[in-house]
DNA sequence: TTGTACGCGTTATCAG
DNA sequence: CTGATAACGCGTACAA
């Protein structure tokens, strides 16, 4: 590796202590003004650039946080990772970053990973399989703050952000409601996620507050990948047990069930009306375009970042959470077109 | 921040010296087995972790290289950083990314954040603004590796990652021809980027393989993402100069331009077909689904991460670069309906 | 205003 | 086999 200038090489060739030289950088009051501008100048000079490393070992702290996601695939945490990165970069904070991969062990590893390069923190949002919840808490206890975001735990106190998707699953039900659906079905996402349980919950109480019938037909599981909405959207059609409406769990569900939806001959949104969650730039460019919940991928990148910085500083602030607002885009594949 | 258990917590429990406790850790074989076995239980005991900062001032390594990528919307670079993750996961090193907004400015900014992080390589896709080519020459010279992918710098002497933009713009043009299109045009990339021109240059020389006419109206710019795509395609429609088919520079221009037929009424395939390239998953899903060159995105990471680290080594290799082969998926929208 | 001396946690060298 | 000591580069009491 590359030798770097350091505070003795400027020292030595300026004949003072590297005392003086430490001082002078850090533009001390204490310091005589002409030594000072001596001293910037040489370091210029020599290009010299504070070593990292001793800087942390000395104040003993890394100015590191680490993050772990469950995949990269989709846009969502590229975006979500976009408004992290622009927070703790202006703090001057470094973000290591992992990826799950959806699955538990990988994710504890990755903590541990994290945990020995003495992060200051972690952001997390949690893999579909399940939670490592002792492992969170462990973490917190020892005094590694954590923050949730998106996909939550549901047992561990900590701050978390993410967006009211009761509220939006309920509004989405409505929206089919009064477009004048009548029997409208729910794909759900994965039965471990809270998020799943969220908008199934909302799903239903919009149904039963508009008097709709519920059966055990009415909600059938199919994942957070576009193949098992396909998968879902099959079974339902080869058991000729067609709704006019189906609220999907996410994007790619609801792609997936138009796949299945064209290939069998049939159309959107004049066979089967579809509603997505958690739109991404595809949406709107599948025929017919996606009406999709739309979350503020960048906001909740930022608000997860400022949540763990607060917690990171001295006098961290009580945990508070938050839950950012998402809205809805109105497309044709939710028209009534026999209305 | 967390207080770890030091080496020299250990040694005093265990009233040795740090040195011991040290190679016993370290798996020395010039240290008695009992003491080594009471050394690492009471090292599991009290959590031990190493201290990362100490350990990189002491080798003088900080185990870190930087990534500079454009951008993080679209799924083509996500999927790069998911195969460099792996490749240097293994290799014990940390990942510092960077986004350089397709700005040269905060490219070079980017650029100072991780020399000055002392990463001991670099991975970097440049913007389509144009070249820092001064400051990576200075990088290298100051001895810090650097590999480009997939935008490469054309005039730095470093290793690269790239596809054969030539011969598959090259393949994807004659299969158009192949399938009996008259008049084929093509959307441009950004002028200043070097798979702009290859892709440009492997169409052109298609062309004139059979014989085409080419005018100053086959060929009209685009840059890179949908909206433009969009623009160069309605000035098409406006301007009443159809071709039968159009290659374009990436998919997203081919989605703007598709965007574009549909509004004005015409229809893709059968009045103009397109063909993209650097497949994101979206392709297949639009209607008509696009045909498209598929890159192989984790492959291309996977090769530069390697080639990186072969730069890092003391005994680096002479610089190679690697041209990785990328695959053609036909689909519907370069059928030829009229044939 | 400046210099001396020490500590942060490791590892390496040398002596015992 | 083990211990004392120095060194990595920086910041900071304390002394001058």
């Amino acid at each position: 590796m590359k030798r770097y200038a350091t505070l003795k090489d400027i020292a030595t060739t300026l004949n003072i202590s590297t005392a003086t030289v430490s001082r002078a950088l850090a533009n001390r009051l204490d310091v005589n003004p002409a030594t000072k501008k001596l001293v910037c100048e040489e370091a210029k000079r020599q290009n010299y650039r504070p070593n990292p490393m001793a800087t942390r070992l000395q104040n003993k702290r890394t100015k590191t946080i680490g993050l772990v996601v469950p995949e990269f695939k989709s846009a969502f945490f590229p975006n979500v990772i976009s408004g992290i990165q622009k927070v703790i970069d202006e703090a001057g904070f470094h973000l290591l970053i992992t990826q799950s991969q959806e699955s538990m062990e990988i994710e504890e590893k990755n903590l541990k990973l994290l945990e020995s390069n003495m992060v200051e923190g972690i952001l997390i949002s949690i893999t579909r399989e399940g939670e490592n919840d002792d492992y969170y808490q462990r973490l917190i206890d020892s005094g590694i703050p954590i923050v949730f975001f998106n996909r939550v735990s549901s047992k561990v106190n900590a701050p978390k952000v993410i967006i009211d998707d009761y509220k939006l699953a309920f509004f989405a039900t409505e929206h089919l409601i009064y477009n004048g659906f009548k029997k409208i079905y729910h794909l759900e996402g994965p039965v471990k996620l809270s998020v799943s349980k969220e908008r199934k919950r909302g799903f239903l109480d919009a149904m039963k507050k508009h008097h709709r019938e519920i059966t055990e037909k009415t909600i059938s599981t199919a994942g957070v990948f576009s193949e098992k909405g396909y998968l879902a959207m099959q079974k339902l059609i080869t058991k000729n047990d067609l709704p006019d409406a189906i609220f999907c769990f996410n994007d790619p569900t609801a792609l997936g069930a138009l796949r299945a939806i064209k290939e069998a001959g049939l159309k959107c949104p004049d066979d089967v009306a579809l509603v997505g969650f958690s739109e991404t730039e595809i949406a709107q460019l599948v025929e017919p375009p996606l009406t999709s919940i739309e979350q503020p991928t960048f906001e909740i990148g930022e608000t997860a970042a400022k949540l763990l910085l607060e917690q990171i500083n001295e006098n961290p602030p009580p945990y508070r959470s938050v839950s950012l607002t998402a809205k809805m885009n109105i497309r044709k594949s939710s028209m009534n077109i026999k209305k």
